[in-house]
DNA sequence: GTCGTGGCTTCACATCTACGAAACAGTGGC
DNA sequence: GCCACTGTTTCGTAGATGTGAAGCCACGAC
């Protein structure tokens, strides 16, 4: 709900990630500052000072316009893409699998036994694959604004990312 | 490309037949006056006064949205010549019969067996003509602003690319 | 507290396959 | 003969998958 206010151009690394991770945000820029080249529709700016209400009027409208533009969860169609909004990753079959059974239950844990069951339906092979594949999936996601959070000795479980926090410490 | 300006409130009706029919619009609203609510991502406004710069700043960043929002896609002749906007070029039977395939799907997985039908009805050469053929015709469609994307394993998929960064060679 | 262990994460590596790209050659129209 | 179109060979590289090992962390035993 809450859109970060970021100050440009002096944020302008955090401006980059938020952008490429698909988050919203409203760009805060001095009053004499050259009007920034907005990159997508999550985005807005306001020249300071600004009163609280213009401000929280712009956030508001890129809220909107995030929950119009983001579904709340991914689609995958049977090619193994996986969309969100107008993003799109490839997912290769093994992963294309295991994200399927976490779409089946969005939101709820798919337990370690179940996703190895639909990731190699014919037997999993070593113990460990099922880590690494995950943790690739998870990586593969990210840029989509998608977690997979771990629920210790149950399973994983899928869902929207908070967008808001993150900024890389490098 | 020129964003129409309008008053708010004094324009009101205005805005909303804009709307109604998809068009962008940039609302300039009186220093006192409420911030509107906004409906749509065509849509910004700025409290005046206002320097012309922003003005200018705000009308780029719609039309550049909605130029995004648009799914455009290219067009392709019968007689083999692919258009978009006002550019084109001429591509050889092969490549035509390729491109239309892809351009059935638009945005889509095409699988390269998919492909090689249509490139190939009679049956398809060897195995590698159709990477060949793909990448002339990435080569051939590239100035007119379309990608084809590998998706490994899967196939291919036609989209437009991403940047506007006009690389004409005189 | 500390220690150990299971559960999970991450990295490094090996293998295999799919794809990309250049270079070359044959064919046919003009 | 020149040139566009087509197809083939060949080589290089990036992606997909699996395995082993190191490390971190929570939690219970002590």
């Amino acid at each position: 709900m809450d859109v970060p206010l970021l100050h440009w151009p002096l944020e302008r690394d955090r401006r980059t990630a938020l952008a490429a991770q698909g988050s919203p945000r409203l760009l805060l820029i001095d009053a004499d500052e050259a009007a920034p080249v907005l990159v997508d529709c999550l985005e807005d700016w306001v020249r300071l000072p600004a009163s609280q209400g213009d401000i929280d009027a712009r956030s508001a409208a890129i809220s909107q316009r995030a929950s119009t533009h983001v579904a709340e969860r991914p689609v995958l169609d049977p090619d193994g893409v996986l969309r969100s909004g107008s993003d799109w990753v490839s997912l290769p079959p093994v992963e294309a699998r295991l994200l399927e059974s976490l779409l089946d239950r969005f939101g709820a844990v798919v337990s370690r036994e179940a996703l190895a069951r639909s990731g190699w339906p014919a037997g999993a092979p070593g113990r460990n694959a099922l880590d690494v594949h995950v943790l690739r999936l998870r990586r593969r996601i990210a840029p989509l604004g998608f977690v997979i959070k771990t629920v210790r000795s149950r399973g994983y479980l899928l869902e929207r990312g908070t967008a808001l926090l993150e900024v890389e410490s490098a």
